[in-house]
DNA sequence: CAGTTATATGCCCGTCAAGGAATTCGAGCC
DNA sequence: GGCTCGAATTCCTTGACGGGCATATAACTG
């Protein structure tokens, strides 16, 4: 399905950020804007990107243009996932576990995104 | 969250091929290079970005490098995916009610383009 | 119908990543 | 020590991507 352009999407750090932002709940365009900080245009360049990945569906307002998440490619990557988290869950055992349990992980320090 | 450049590696399609490799079994990168079909430097160049998001690890055995997958990023990445897996699970439904919060939606189709 | 708001597109430019060829570095071998 | 194999690094070119600005389009408003 929407394998490379998935990933070419999510690669970004603003569309990860209005992946976030549309976590919380759908929001129009502007409002997008204004939370990531450039300009109306980039902004709606991303957002094509992100539908095209099939990662936000839209729904449309007045003149509004209402993005929300559409969860099925995120389930896509859980799916590509799958093989690896098996490999960690056995080999990895002794790193303490599921990262979630150890925030602050010494081997491995979590840059910010 | 993920670090960016977790995202990056695995936004190519052949180091995801390589990953996929790696998952199998270890291996030296001439395998690799004949495996993805790649000229050796742009092999060892998309090694070297998978070392440095820290996807993978080497081990020298005389003059070959072993590489083998190192999964603690790709926990990472199940981390950051939590949120949205709560998402599609409870509700596919729920999203759906809150894309239809405008009953009058006159069905938006996902503009394809 | 003209005007305004909300979003999308086109164009231009700067940057960056990817790929190949050549070169270099490192470790074994004669 | 010189040679060879395996892998990494450098240089260069090219193409894709991101950003802004200006503009087009679509929908509501008066």
């Amino acid at each position: 399905m929407a394998d490379a352009s998935l990933w070419t999407a999510l690669a970004d750090p603003h569309r990860r950020a209005i992946i976030a932002l549309l976590l919380e709940r759908p929001r129009p365009v502007g409002e997008i804007v204004e939370a990531c900080g450039l300009s109306q245009p980039s902004t709606s360049k991303h957002l094509k990107v992100l539908r095209e990945a099939g990662l936000v569906r839209v729904r449309q307002d007045a003149q509004r243009r209402v993005y929300a998440l559409a969860p099925a490619p995120i389930a896509e990557l859980d799916a590509w996932l799958a093989p690896y988290r098996r490999l960690w869950n056995t080999s990895l055992d002794k790193l303490g576990r599921r990262l979630d349990e150890a925030p602050d992980d010494p081997e491995e320090p979590v840059t910010k995104d």
